[in-house]
Formats: structure tokens, sequence, C-alpha cells
DNA sequence: AGAGTTGTAATAATTGACATTACAATAAAG
DNA sequence: CTTTATTGTAATGTCAATTATTACAACTCT
């Protein structure tokens, strides 16, 4: 199973507001055009990021703005808004392994802390890239576009 | 979206075929009631890591045994054997990104290399960790239990 | 030949993802 | 204060993956 595209399109949300605060009003139908899903798939995610308090939702008017320097947000704040996983748990285990069995009944003792482990090797990836590594690629690939003669 | 419990059961069938491979045949019945699950889910199983060379199944007469010393499968041997992500890919990228915008027609190129670095943190964990890991730690609570007095 | 087991297909229930329509609540602007 | 644009949210639908389950042909040993 796959990481859920909420994650890749919230990342894909930042770039946007980054990118076009200046000449647009960021509202759910833009960052819909951009992304190209639903409206209210963009509305849910930022809700999800506002809760997360990365962004600010102005309701009524419309406009969206990010709340802190993009140095400050990591793609694991991202990942973590957007509730890629259940229960903060990567692993979905068997649930009822037969405690009958050695093996079964001390299947989590032995598992447990090695699937941390491997899920931690994840968040420290998504901890090291920030927004702010996001904007300066997809202002160095916008700016590429232009210089192109 | 978490990631299969094929995961877990694959690595708890490991588990139960070294512990138990002297006194009983390891057959899917066997297996199923271990883990908890319907046997066609073991076999299943057994047949993807079978196609990945990690045991050997005897058909008709039934019986599982591991193909290879416990230290040389990895976790990363069993993720890669039960297809736990598509294409081997771990995020789900939004489909169509709008071409006509300038983010849109630009954030695979800022964003894959970031998801595949990511993705090789998660996987770098999953080779550290091996089978012979899984079985000291499994006869280690197994003969904890015995010792209680 | 009989018995036990695997490989495999078919079917179903459940869940999550994402799409879509609709509309009340909100806030600015005329 | 009404109009207008937009957000928040509910309801509904489609699709795909997971897991369960039944059934049975193919296989191998006794």
């Amino acid at each position: 199973m796959q990481i859920s595209s909420r994650f890749t399109i919230a990342v894909h949300i930042f770039a946007c507001i980054d990118t076009f605060k200046d000449d647009f009003k960021i509202t759910s139908d833009f960052l819909a055009s951009s992304v190209d899903v639903n409206p209210v798939i963009i509305r849910k995610i930022l809700l999800q990021l506002k809760s997360a308090k990365l962004v600010e939702v102005q309701r009524g008017t419309g406009g969206t703005s990010i709340t802190r320097p993009l140095d400050k947000i990591t793609f694991y704040d991202i990942y973590h808004a957007v509730e890629c996983v259940e229960n903060g748990e990567l692993f979905h285990f068997h649930e009822h392994p037969n405690q009958e069995c050695p093996v079964g009944r001390n299947i989590h003792n032995v598992l447990d802390s090695k699937l941390v482990q491997i899920q931690t090797g994840l968040e420290n990836e998504l901890k090291k890239i920030t927004l702010a590594d996001v904007i300066k690629d997809t202002q160095y690939y916008i700016q590429k576009e232009k210089t192109r003669y």
C-alpha cells in the first residue's frame, strides 16, 4: 500500500501558495486547478494543515497563507498533518496472533521495536527536508524555463 | 495508508518455520493457526516468498523450509517479496498536475528525488535487520517464559 | 487408490481514497 | 444590507486493495 497522495498534494499546495502569493488570491479552486483534483479535496487537506497550524485560511473572503518561515516546516510536519498512516503506525500488524503458540504470543515482543526503528528511519528523512528546499528548487526550475532561448 | 500486514505475517511465518522445523511439518494450516488468518492468505504469501526464492514449499506432501542462512535474509528482502508498495514506489503521487501551471509542470522535477531519498531511508533500515535478529529474540522470549518460576 | 496438501480461481465484506454535488456559514464589497 | 465569492462540511458514489472464505484440480506420498 502506498502513502496517500495527500502528502504530495500538500507539498504542491505549499509550493503554489509561496510561488503565487503576490499575484493571485490562493483559493481552493486555484489550487485544485494546479494540482488537478477536486476543490473539496484541497479544502480537506487545507483543514488538516490548518489544524496543524501550518497555514491560515480566510473564511468567506478566501485566501491561504503559510504561518511559518519555510525552513521551519519539514516534510515530517506535513506528513504528520495529513495523517498518512493510522495511529502513527506505518506498519499494519496482523491483529490476533495465536496466544496459544509460543511464536504467536511473542511476535509483538520481537517485532515492535524493530518496526519502530524502521519507521524512525523514514521519519528522520522526512525531517531533513523543508519547504525551503522545495521552494528553492521550484524557483530554479521555473527560472530555467524562462532562460530557454 | 499503512503497509500491508503481509509484511508482519511473512516475518511471523519465518519465525514459525525456524522455531518448529524439527517438531512439526510446516503446512499452511499450521502457520494459519499461529498467525490467525485464513490458510489461503498464508499460501499466497508463501507463493510470493517462493518467487523471491526465500522459501521452498513441497507440493502435495506439504512442508515449507527456508532456503538461505537466516542472516542472509533481510527485512528488505521480505518487504520486497510481498510487494507492499506498487511499482516499488512508497509515495502515491497525484496523477495529473496541471502542465499549464509553472508549479504543476515542475512539481515532479522538484519532488521526485526527495521522495526517493525518503524511501531510501526506509529501505536502509529494512536492510539492517535480518531474520537472524528475529530468531535470536524469539528464542530469548520463549526461553524466558520457560524459566519463570 | 486414498489421504493430505498446495496452487488457484471465484466471490464477498470491509475499508480507505478520491470525486462530486450541494448548501449553510462567513466576510468583504458595493 | 444585500450581493458575491469562498470556505466548511455533509452526503453519496466509484474504485481499488485487503482480508476472508469456499471450492477444487493438481500433486505427492503411503
